[in-house]
RNA sequence: GGGCGGUUAGCUCAGCUGGUUCAGAGCACCUGCCUUACAAGCAGGGGGUCACUGGUUCGAAUCCAGUACCGCCCA
């Protein structure tokens, strides 16, 4: 390294210079790029972000997390691909195409099937893609060549084929069953795709007459606009105060439908009345009823959740309102009883917030049974390993009550359900791949030899978008393998992948599905690990979401605090499944961090003198203490690094790097490598052991900023296209360990803090010239401690120091006693008596404290009866210490009376 | 209703295998400093009965049980 390339160094770190930079050569370079080779694959897919979306924080969080690890696996060797690409999001693109279309004053209705296509394809080309391009920003290393869409035409081709495979399997069957309908969306949904929210309802009590004898039974209902579509009532069989009333003839209201009073254990007496009213068509436990007691059904309402043609009241009104109206006349026919408060849990839509509907429909189905028991056993066995661990419960307890899953959707912007119909019958259709074929089939089918295209039509639905997702990580490598079932070189080689981000929230949607798929497909597991990270919230522990308008733009962020000091930001208080309190200090704190490895870097530069190159050395001086410390510190962190990669903590290996890099290298080492005078450049060996370490430690941080580690990577020397630090090797740790060095260059910065506190407590200048006269506590501690004079004069304005055995208290003097050395600083002149004794007085009481603390222990016959020897040893070193240090304290007291 | 998790400094959270002064970090706060890089900085400092109650143990923030409160998931 020479100066004349770092003239002009700015004083503070300005991360938009650079980034841009970077991330082009890094792509131009194809460093992201994998091709399946010999070496150990390394594969995650990116959870694909909704193709017209835009980049949110919780995308920030879920793609930093991605990135550290691809980018540490990239440096160990590993061959690592990070796929990327976009969902289709058939709901929730449907819903704004649909939206953008009611602005130009079109309805889906005026269109048809294709014209609508066509508009969302525009939206899609408009919009998409934007939030790939936006990932980029964020540093993110992603293989862009390989990425995918889950609807372009090959992975469109592998959902069908899915499809037809399941349902030749018999997993896939097609039958009238109650869903949860959106009525605002109008199409059914998965039992996934339904909140629960609990929300302040009002529970209505309303007589029934009873026929032929005067009496009425009262029931209680929460949704009474469903009673025009009652068919029973039913109480428990073991309920005495209904039992003179089961098998008689209830009236429904307003409808004047005779229906039975019927028994059942279901009926829970406690709640209500004791007396159940039964609407089959439109609750899913009144449907089971209906089933077994073999009721009538009677659907009230239309898919918009008006109330259907042929009720007889409120035909056209919407259900909220129809509520209202049937209230009232419920009221003045005085068959409300009354009208109580009440807390209950109502569902509703993920996408459109609408309240969902049960509501009775033909639908096509996955029976989950068969395909959950591997899912289930083999997360349960750790063959793939949650992170953190809690989440294995809750996997489990939803695979346990898994219900079938509910797969078409009455919606157009999709993968079109491969099913064709020739009649009205239930089982009048086929499944096939093209029209052609389902021609043919429906022949057979029918024996109907005759048929044509105009006597088919294909399943206007689509399919849900999480039934293209589950195959995510194999469709992205191979999207032939559901028909070929033979895996190509891609799938073979990065299947399964390892890691899998993402966050809690899509567990089931996706998480558990890909499993399912995979060993339904591929007879292996998608992924090793799932890190689950937590949602990002406000200050108020508020998701972030676009409509509270209380999330931070994410770009604006990278532009603010470069996208370095983001991923620092966010990655800080994100330990694995705990929620994220956003806090754009965060971010700053992760800026500030930026400038100070910045400055680091300039001041190193600084030091080069005119005209000369320096080359980063990695061989260190082993006479020297700073050295052998530094070497060893970096030892244990890339220790402790591996460590907490391997558990997952990214937040806990970053805060070891922080640590090192600011607390140790900025704080101690460069301060030791600094010239003896103001003006001198450091001694040139110094200069290259520290650019050498420092090369070390941007390796060591560069997964988690990878812009400004670059840089000066870059700015340290020249480097050819194949030496850029993305793509260079992590450290290795070293065999050689100064645990020695270590504990003296800590003692050595115990005694430097005791000093610069003696001070700061007697508001010393701090130019303020020091006499130093230390006590060593040993005589051969004292030698080591000679050997370290050059640390105090380096560190401290000393004017003499002298380490002596023997040394007396000087009088007038400020003092300390550390691990059992003891420090005098003569004051003449300058001492404060009092502030001194004080200083002295808050020592020993703290001392005295510990040292109770330890003689109880001591004293008590059961700790040294039992304890291991070892703890009992270190207990007596401890009250040994503690004692020795008061006595020495308590002498420097009175010396000063 | 079923399940899971949490409660540690003003705030956000670590504390992993019970044993070092283990009661910690960052932010915030207080004091002093423009020291040959960095005021987005340096040095020093104050601050917590580890929710509560009981148990196990020689020893508990840590293990167990109960209580209170909070959160999440599922019905």
């Amino acid at each position: 390294m020479n100066n004349k390339q770092h003239q002009d160094i700015p004083k503070q770190y300005i991360p938009s210079a650079i980034e841009e930079k970077w991330y082009s050569y890094w792509e131009e370079n194809g460093y992201f790029h994998s091709e399946p080779d010999e070496r150990e694959s390394y594969s995650v897919v990116i959870p694909p972000p909704n193709v017209t979306g835009v980049l949110h924080m919780g995308h920030m969080l879920n793609n930093t997390i991605q990135d550290v690890l691809v980018r540490r696996a990239r440096m160990l060797g590993k061959n690592a691909c990070w796929v990327p690409g976009t969902d289709h999001a058939s709901i929730a693109t449907e819903a704004k195409v649909v939206q953008k279309l009611r602005k130009e004053g079109i309805t889906k209705r005026d269109l048809k099937r294709d014209e609508f296509l066509e508009h969302a394809w525009d939206w899609t080309r408009e919009h998409g893609g934007i939030i790939l391009q936006q990932l980029k920003k964020l540093g993110a290393s992603c293989d862009w060549e390989r990425t995918r869409f889950t609807l372009e035409d090959e992975l469109y081709e592998a959902v069908i084929d899915c499809f037809i495979d399941l349902y030749k399997r018999g997993y896939i069957y097609r039958g009238q069953r109650m869903v949860n309908w959106d009525p605002s969306a109008q199409t059914a949904l998965s039992d996934e795709e339904v909140i629960h929210k609990e929300v302040q309802s009002k529970l209505y009590y309303v007589r029934y007459p009873v026929k032929d004898s005067g009496e009425y039974v009262t029931i209680a209902t929460t949704r009474p606009e469903t009673i025009l579509a009652d068919t029973a009532v039913c109480v428990n069989p073991k309920d005495e105060r209904y039992s003179s009333l089961i098998g008689k003839i209830a009236v429904i209201p307003m409808v004047n439908r005779p229906v039975p009073i019927i028994a059942d254990e279901y009926v829970d007496p406690e709640f209500g009345t004791g007396c159940l009213k039964i609407t089959p068509a439109h609750d899913p436990n009144d449907y089971e009823l209906g089933l077994k007691h073999n009721l009538e059904i009677i659907d009230m309402l239309y898919p918009d959740g008006t109330v259907a043609y042929g009720i007889g009241f409120y035909e056209g009104k919407d259900r909220f309102e129809a509520r209202k109206l049937i209230v009232a006349d419920l009221e003045n026919e005085g068959l409300l009883v009354k009208v109580e408060e009440m807390a209950n849990k109502v569902g509703y839509s993920e996408r459109t917030d609408a309240v969902i509907e049960p509501r009775l429909s033909l639908q096509w189905f996955l029976r989950m049974n068969e395909l959950g028991k591997p899912a289930l056993e083999n997360v349960m066995n750790d063959n793939i390993r949650f992170h953190p661990e809690k989440f294995k419960n809750s996997y489990r307890n939803w695979i346990e009550n898994i219900r079938d899953w509910c797969i078409s959707r009455q919606l157009w912007w999709g993968h079109r359900i491969p099913a064709w119909y020739f009649g009205d019958g239930e089982s009048d259709y086929v499944i096939a791949r093209t029209e052609q074929e389902a021609i043919e089939k429906a022949k057979v089918k029918s024996g109907n030899y005759d048929m044509n295209r105009a006597d088919i039509r294909q399943d206007d639905d689509v399919l849900d978008t999480w039934f293209s997702s589950w195959l995510w990580p194999i469709s992205v490598f191979d999207p032939e393998f559901i028909k070929s079932k033979k895996a190509n070189k891609e799938l073979k080689y990065y299947y399964p992948t390892q890691d899998l981000v993402t966050a809690p929230e899509i567990m089931f949607f996706w998480v558990a599905r890909m499993i399912m798929a995979g060993y339904a497909f591929a007879g292996e597991k998608p992924f090793s690990n799932v890190y689950y990270h937590g949602i990002v919230r406000d200050q108020k522990r508020r998701k972030m979401s676009k409509s509270l308008g209380n999330s931070p733009d994410p770009l604006k962020l990278i532009e603010q605090y470069g996208a370095d000091g983001t991923r620092v930001g966010m990655l800080f208080s994100s330990p694995a499944g705990n929620d994220l309190l956003f806090d754009e200090a965060l971010c700053e704190q992760g800026r500030n961090f930026s400038n100070k490895i910045w400055n680091a870097f300039r001041f190193l530069s600084l030091n080069i003198e005119e005209g000369k190159y320096y080359t980063p050395s990695a061989a260190f001086d082993t006479g020297n203490l700073a050295d052998s410390w530094m070497m060893e510190r970096i030892r244990t962190t890339l220790l402790g690094m591996g460590e907490d990669f391997t558990k997952y903590r990214l937040n806990e290996a970053l805060k070891k790097i922080y640590s090192l890099v600011w607390d140790d290298f900025c704080d101690w080492y460069i301060e030791l490598c600094k010239a003896d005078q103001p003006g001198q450049h450091m001694p040139g060996e110094n200069l290259e052991r520290a650019l050498g370490i420092f090369e070390i430690l941007m390796k060591m941080l560069h997964p988690f900023m990878p812009f400004i580690t670059e840089e000066i990577w870059q700015r340290i020397r020249p480097r050819s296209a194949d030496e850029a630090l993305t793509i260079s090797t992590w450290p290795a740790v070293p065999d050689y360990k100064f645990p020695d060095a270590e504990k003296l260059f800590i003692s050595v910065q115990a005694h430097v803090s005791a000093i610069r506190n003696i001070q700061a407590e007697m508001n010393l200048a701090p130019k303020t010239a020091l006499t130093i006269l230390i006590k060593p506590k040993t005589e051969e501690f004292g030698s080591q401690l000679n050997e370290a004079r050059w640390i105090y004069t380096k560190l401290l304005p000393v004017q003499k120091i002298t380490i002596d055995i023997s040394a007396a208290k000087p009088k007038a003097s400020a003092s300390a006693v550390v691990d059992g050395s003891e420090i005098y600083i003569p004051l003449e002149g300058l001492i404060d008596l009092e502030k001194e004794r004080e200083r002295i007085q808050k020592e020993i009481s703290r001392l005295d404290g510990f040292l109770k603390s330890v003689t109880s222990k001591l004293s008590n016959k059961g700790f040294v009866e039992n304890a291991p020897n070892t703890v009992i040893d270190k207990e007596r070193q401890k009250k040994y210490d503690a004692e020795n240090s008061l006595r020495k304290l308590t002498e420097q007291l009175e010396e000063l009376n």
